[in-house]
RNA sequence: CGGGGUGUAGCGUAGCCCGGUUAUCGCGCCGCGUUUGGGACGCGGAGGUCGCAGGUUCGAAUCCUGCCACCCCGACCA
């Protein structure tokens, strides 16, 4: 991979279009997902759903316009998203007299109030939680939703940042501050064991510095990645979000004892850009690789035959091994299409990342073999006809558990502990990734930094172990490092 | 919004500086045939408001003016 390093953006865009996973759409910043990429997409939803179910959480949906008057109810979380909002003024077209056969907008159709184009829901899900809650016995309320949300963003990227992206988003209530600050924390590290067992991605769990944070939260959990050109992502946060909206939306309940208090708050999302984090994980130069358990087609098998008479028998033996996989629930795909040579499928496949291709082919049949090739490391094995399914099932746990050790070696290779700053420079320009370092734990120095240097605080790691040191910039006392990083 | 670049067939492009036959080539697409163990080949065919609007000219993809869109780099961000 490091032969594309300095050319990182161009390799991302290549991957995403040849592999067929989506391309920008005629709308500003936004994109089309192709029927590969969403498959990807459902495959992560599927996981995240069940993960979130098996917690208490259960599925809803809430309107994609938030009234102004609503949205700017608490003043932080309006503040910090004021300046990439879409919003709805008009609500009629009509026939532009001074220009046949177009429309223009109706200035006879303004709205009473402006609509929001939802950035993120807690607005009017707290708008209604309002009319949920009433008593201790009401809560919790554990909500997640599956939605879109917009926001418009000056610079936009495929996956990692579209003006409109899918994502999904937890709105939950608690009686005790106790109970959200689990709430949020258990939900940041069921983002964590989604991103390591399903993605095959390691991420270092931790809180974001406090400028970093979601506006209107009091704290906000994330985790962070890294992808293979040094830069970091954040691929998933969780916010106790306190009393602030409860007191925004005035939303109280009657405890045991009959007293009144405000409710507690978390929300937490991942997005689609997810997709774009499995992407600048594991691929390579010859595409996508995905880890198994997300792959949309987990096995594809391509026949190799000369004639009608050699293709039936090959399909034979296709179809009994695609069979036979399928029914221990795996995704087999037999590729028996005539307009392509067998190269052409073995790149196309490659290019779409599916972990396992078998090849079944009338020369091997012979011997009652197929070939079978890994995607992850290219090595191509002969399987004996009656260990064909055996051997899918080894490697297919195989291939998700080494790509995430790869991708483990990697990110740790790239946390350097740093305690000068021109070594921090030094280490940001020449190797990136994580660096480790004492901070004095002001915004300002981290805004010095960020602004000296383009790397930003990514996140106070959960399992930091305390030590004395000096800032890294300021030279000020220190009793932890954090995780500085160039960001996407 | 600042700085740079690009718009020619579904995709990628040549031509533009220096205006002049029917706008180039590759991929893809359609038809027929031969092929099939790492991106097949032959023959035939279809496909174009040269980003849009003006202007200069006998004549504009080419020169001039304005506009629009997209890409890259900054400020913003999941």
């Amino acid at each position: 991979m490091t032969s594309r390093k300095e050319d990182y953006s161009k390799w991302y865009n290549e991957i995403v279009v040849k592999a067929d996973l989506a391309e920008n759409s005629s709308v500003r910043g936004c994109m089309v997902i192709k029927p590969y990429g969403y498959a990807i997409w459902e495959k992560m939803q599927a996981e995240l759903d069940r993960m979130f179910k098996s917690t208490g959480h259960q599925n809803a949906y809430f309107p994609l316009f938030v009234p102004k008057s609503l949205f700017e109810a608490e003043e932080k979380n309006a503040e910090g998203f004021a300046k990439e909002c879409a919003i709805v003024t008009h609500y009629r077209l009509k026939n532009d007299k001074a220009n046949k056969g177009k429309l223009i907008v109706d200035p006879e159709a303004k709205l009473e109030e402006e609509l929001i184009v939802r950035p993120t829901s807690e607005a009017i899900i707290w708008n209604t939680f309002k009319n949920w809650i009433q008593s201790y016995r009401d809560l919790p309320i554990l909500i997640n939703q599956w939605a879109n949300v917009v926001r418009w963003e000056m610079r936009t990227r495929l996956f990692l940042r579209t003006s409109e992206f899918l994502w999904q988003e937890g709105h939950t209530a608690h009686s005790t501050e106790k109970e959200a600050i689990f709430e949020a924390k258990q939900m940041n590290d069921i983002y964590a064991e989604f991103s390591e067992k399903y993605m095959a991605m390691p991420v270092i769990k931790g809180n974001k510095s406090e400028s970093e944070r979601f506006a209107g939260a009091l704290d906000t959990y994330c985790i962070e990645a890294l992808m293979q050109d040094g830069k970091a992502l954040q691929a998933g946060t969780s916010h106790y979000l306190g009393q602030n909206f409860a007191k925004a939306f005035n939303v109280k309940y009657a405890n045991k004892e009959g007293k009144l208090d405000y409710v507690w708050a978390t929300s937490w999302g991942v997005s689609t850009r997810l997709i774009g984090a499995l992407i600048m994980t594991h691929s390579d130069d010859k595409g996508l690789i995905l880890p198994p358990k997300l792959a949309p087609i987990q096995v594809v098998i391509i026949p190799v035959y000369k004639g009608e008479e050699e293709f039936k028998s090959v399909s034979e033996v296709a179809v009994k091994i695609k069979n036979e996989i399928e029914s221990k629930g795996l995704s087999v795909k037999f590729d028996d299409s005539d307009n392509f040579k067998p190269g052409f499928k073995f790149n196309e496949y490659e290019l779409k990342g599916v972990p396992i291709r078998i090849v079944v082919g009338s020369r091997d049949l012979k011997n009652n073999i197929v070939e079978l090739s890994r995607r992850d490391t290219l090595v191509k094995s002969s399987i004996k006809l009656q260990e064909v399914s055996k051997v899918v099932d080894e490697t297919l746990l195989d291939i998700q558990k080494c790509l995430y050790d790869k991708a483990l070696v990697f990110r740790n290779k790239n946390i350097t502990k740093v305690d000068s700053f021109s070594e921090f420079q030094d280490i940001l320009d020449n190797k990136g990734g994580f660096i480790s370092a004492h901070w004095d734990g002001t915004a300002q120095t981290e805004e010095t930094i960020k602004m000296k240097t383009k790397a930003s605080i990514r996140c106070i790691p959960h399992n930091n172990i305390k030590e004395n040191g000096v800032c890294v910039y300021s030279g000020k006392p220190s009793f932890q490092r954090v995780l500085f990083a160039k960001a996407y």
